[in-house]
DNA sequence: AGTGAGAACGCAAACGTTTGCTTGATTTTT
DNA sequence: AAAAATCAAGCAAACGTTTGCGTTCTCACT
């Protein structure tokens, strides 16, 4: 017992046959008789034999890995992206290395090494929020390994990426809730700084443009995501002239702050008003009180799809030589879920 | 650009050196002079020469990789645990290879071959629901990879694991309410066949026996999980004749469940009836009623647990003879958490 | 009988690194 | 001054697999 496992030069020698014919028989090539290759096979079974990807790595001087780096794996967003890459790696046979950032540009960087010096075949990649330069990963073109970004995308055109078209999605949510006949629609958005709160307020924007109502700028409310925060962002909401009738939030958790504030001050929650905010949390269900519509940014769609994107610049690397500027840029739609 | 990277060999061509000298100079080896080791990393810094990873892998016989199953990333106690896994794991220099299997056996069954044609060094598991026999992962011995089971662990001893102690939590749990001056104590458990209900139900029993009350079993209802049999659970429980004045409950999802529907009977919330439960969801302070204590489970040191023993396997298999009959049985004790 | 084709298989190199054994040169010990 | 120890570095094998290029053999066809 605890054998070393067989390899093809011990069945080789048992069939007194090369090395070569052995892996040939089992790979099915067409110079193989096919006695001598059932007999191979037939040994192979007996033996237990299962080829060592070790030296299959080593000799196709790839490791069929992709090496993925998130945020955090408790944010269901990022474990169900994750959920997607895995499903169409594997269904491609390639492995999947997980290692999370925890937001932290340092641990970004040790993973990023770590990730060079296993040599995974490529690399996919959703930044952490303290990252606002990607230096550590412009080492990876030299060795020829490619990178996907997704969702946490740098705010740069030379890269691969999938993300979602947040200014979109914010468009169905405020067109939603102007529909449903709101004429105040508040907004609290996050830092001014994220790219992310840009283009919800594109998305506002643009749904009060194209039904040809007046903008209030005094309607957006900046705010840093947290509880404290959101309370002054809907103090500044409801002291408004127009007090509005409807909130559309940067994300759940402040969906959830600013309900909590609401009931509190004794509000009607979607009665007096109506909440939006975007899927995060997907247990929001559980709740008392929670908003009557959600933008869901199909995380695993964007993991699945940015999944896809690097397997076919990894097969197609080979034939890749000239037209090196084509650069994916996926954006997914998000839709608007009704509660 | 888009060399290939530098090898030892090139290094040594340049310098005029053997590859065995490069090795061992990169390596501080001791025969080699100060001043040859010092150009070799002199060069190789230049070269920006990164060690081939596949080439160490063959050569060593070991990928310095973890394989890891688990049920379900995007549940946050497995998303926890694989932090602590990786933490580890990395501390360590080795790679953690993470697959779900959605609580599939078949799933289960793919990843695990999959794993072993990866040859990884070592493997983390936690069971799927439905895993009721673990013969796909008997193969791993004769290939000598270790496998440390945690949390949902199989109920044989010939493996090694680490699990939480479920009965000293029910019983801490119980004992809290009691020392509250509550005397009728309900228990909405999980489904019969589960160890870990039997857990819970022993535990309950030992803090009863421990404060010399007597046992009702009437007060202990199993339920499958679902919202419908929460429901049907508290009407049983409320029913009593002796109406439980607090609940402990199998998980923070029945927890939920029957406080809404407690909500929803007009019943006072941890004032009327204390909620006790287990921390499965983070999030649960969000809420506007939720338990008043909750028995955590640590996953995150479960996982760091885990990933030490896999590795202390590892590195002791070279002096491993004939003690192989000594396995790890790891419980992690639960600590009871008063929100 | 000679040529050609194709089938079935072997040889050997290659991938990059590590490591036990050797060798040659220099230094220390007796 | 000769023998022994130490230092610095090279040689070559090994890890398991794949693959380009041969080689041998068997037939069939002119």
């Amino acid at each position: 017992m605890s054998n070393k496992p067989a390899t093809i030069k011990e069945i080789a020698k048992i069939l007194n046959l090369s090395a070569s014919s052995v892996s040939r028989a089992l790979h099915d090539h067409s110079s193989i008789g096919l006695t001598t290759r059932m007999r191979v096979k037939q040994l192979a079974k007996e033996l237990n034999y299962v080829p060592n990807q070790k030296a299959i790595f080593f000799q196709k001087g790839k490791t069929f890995t992709l090496g993925v780096i998130v945020p955090e794996l408790s944010e269901s967003f990022f474990s169900e992206a994750v959920s997607g890459i895995e499903d169409y790696a594997l269904k491609k046979n390639y492995s999947v290395l997980i290692a999370q950032s925890h937001d932290d540009l340092e641990k970004e960087i040790t993973l990023a090494e770590k990730f060079k010096s296993h040599r995974v075949d490529g690399l996919l990649v959703s930044l952490a929020k303290t990252t606002f330069n990607i230096d550590h990963f412009k080492q990876f073109e030299d060795l020829n390994i490619p990178i996907v970004f997704f969702d946490r995308i740098p705010p740069v055109k030379d890269i691969h990426y999938v993300a979602c078209n947040m200014e979109n999605g914010t468009y169905d949510a405020v067109n939603f809730l102007l529909k449903k006949k709101h004429r105040s629609i508040g907004m609290i958005n996050g830092p001014e700084t994220l790219n992310a709160s840009a283009q919800r307020r594109d998305g506002y924007i643009q749904a009060m443009v194209k039904n040809r109502l007046k903008f209030d700028p005094s309607l957006i409310i900046n705010c840093d995501l947290t509880e404290q925060s959101t309370r002054e962002a809907m103090d500044k909401l409801l002291n408004n002239k127009r007090k509005p009738t409807a909130i559309v939030t940067f994300n759940d958790y402040v969906a959830l702050y600013a309900i909590k504030y609401a009931r509190f001050l004794g509000i009607k929650i979607n009665d007096e008003i109506d909440f939006v905010s975007y899927a995060n949390l997907p247990i929001i269900h559980y709740m008392d009180y929670y908003p009557i519509a959600s933008v869901e940014q199909n995380p695993y769609q964007q993991g699945y799809r940015a999944s896809e994107i690097l397997l076919d610049l990894l097969t197609k690397k080979k034939s890749e030589n000239e037209e090196k500027e084509a650069y994916y840029h996926i954006t997914i739609d998000p839709e608007l879920i009704l509660h």
